[in-house]
DNA sequence: CTGGCTGGTGAGCAAGCGCTTAGGGGCGTC
DNA sequence: GACGCCCCTAAGCGCTTGCTCACCAGCCAG
């Protein structure tokens, strides 16, 4: 299997844990909306009428609309943490795993940049409880990053005065393609990944 | 007058170009409200209420709420670019250039994080129209920063192999301070510019 | 054939939305 | 003191929203 089919496959599977069949397009359909229009101005008929079933068919599977969107942004962040823990448990440099985080980090922004836009533009529509435990998967994802950059910083592989700040930039950066990105655009989810995989090697003085 | 105490002013005057006093109130009102909750989450009702008024008298300044969003959104990336612009035109090397634009770029996300977050992060609730007429200002401020990196990729001060690349990735880095800045968190606007700077400058390979 | 279980529908409710309208108080002008 | 003008309010209209409820088709087990 070629990357780009796995990687199709991929995406066809993005929602594949959420059974049954029935909720799975339902998440779709939301994901969908959401990141064209945002939470707020997504209508429980407009979801319901993507997934091809009636508005009250909706409340079979999700309690409400919000409970809807803490299911996409609780799958998303997994899979965004499970990207960067990938990359920062890996055998390697400092430099060769920042590399590796950055690259599969804005590449996975930029491939899902739809279920990425929900999960990073859509936090305070969480409710607070919601908030909270999506807010503990994100510390973790930073954390992970930091780890990394203060590596590289200690055995000197990078110039990094400002290891939090420095790691900041490097989050900020990578999730902001998700506000950007187009299919119609330039540059592939790949070469995103490698333009940014440079560019922050760059930044912390690598190279 | 000190640097804080004149940035002082400039807050409280941010909305100066507004008259008469009760639109400025509205618009200053709407601003917090939008920021705080997004556009369609806040309620014309809302907005009344924090400008000390009834929800009619919006109506008696603004035809709609967009119109609102409309007002504020120019103003804002108004300001931006000539923000940019003041950095493009002055004197000095690309470097020199390039290190001011960030600078007061990224400051300015940082403090007026509650403006910037409005104009960056709710231009999809503009009409079509006025989106078009915004996205012109957009253009504007891309281009500027792209013809200092370039300026700096032909005189052989920055290592710029992805001129478009690279302005995306820094007006990016900027735009987001809007997204995770607090007033809170432990860095000052002055400090983000400042840290903003140098990793930009390292980001093209100058120094 | 029957009965319950799963997953669906059509209709509609209460609340809240953007926005309008009729009317009024305070002001300077003559 | 009457007038017009500007800015405002109380009330409410028409509509859409998230969500509910009574009901039902298909399917598999006994």
């Amino acid at each position: 299997m070629g990357a780009a089919a796995q990687r199709a496959a991929e995406e066809s599977e993005e929602w594949a844990g959420v059974t049954p069949d029935a909720a799975r397009r339902l998440v779709s359909a939301a994901v969908e909306a959401f990141a064209e229009r945002g939470y707020h101005a997504t209508t429980t008929r407009d979801i319901a009428g993507r997934a091809g079933m009636s508005p009250a068919a909706l409340y079979i599977h999700y309690k409400t609309k919000e409970e809807l969107l803490y299911r996409i942004s609780g799958i998303g962040h997994e899979k965004a943490l499970r990207i960067i823990s990938a990359a920062a448990e890996a055998e390697g440099s400092a430099t060769e795993r920042l590399r590796d985080a950055v690259r599969t980090f804005a590449r996975w922004h930029a491939e899902h940049h739809t279920t990425a836009r929900v999960i990073q533009y859509e936090l305070q529509a969480l409710s607070p409880e919601h908030y909270t435990e999506i807010a503990g998967l994100r510390r973790r994802t930073d954390r992970l990053l930091r780890q990394i950059i203060q590596d590289g910083a200690d055995s000197g592989e990078f110039r990094a005065d400002d290891v939090p700040g420095t790691t900041l930039a490097v989050l900020s950066l990578c999730v902001d393609v998700a506000r950007w990105f187009s299919v119609d655009g330039p540059r592939t989810p790949d070469e995103v990944g490698a333009l940014y995989a440079d560019l922050v090697l760059r930044m912390v003085g690598a190279q």
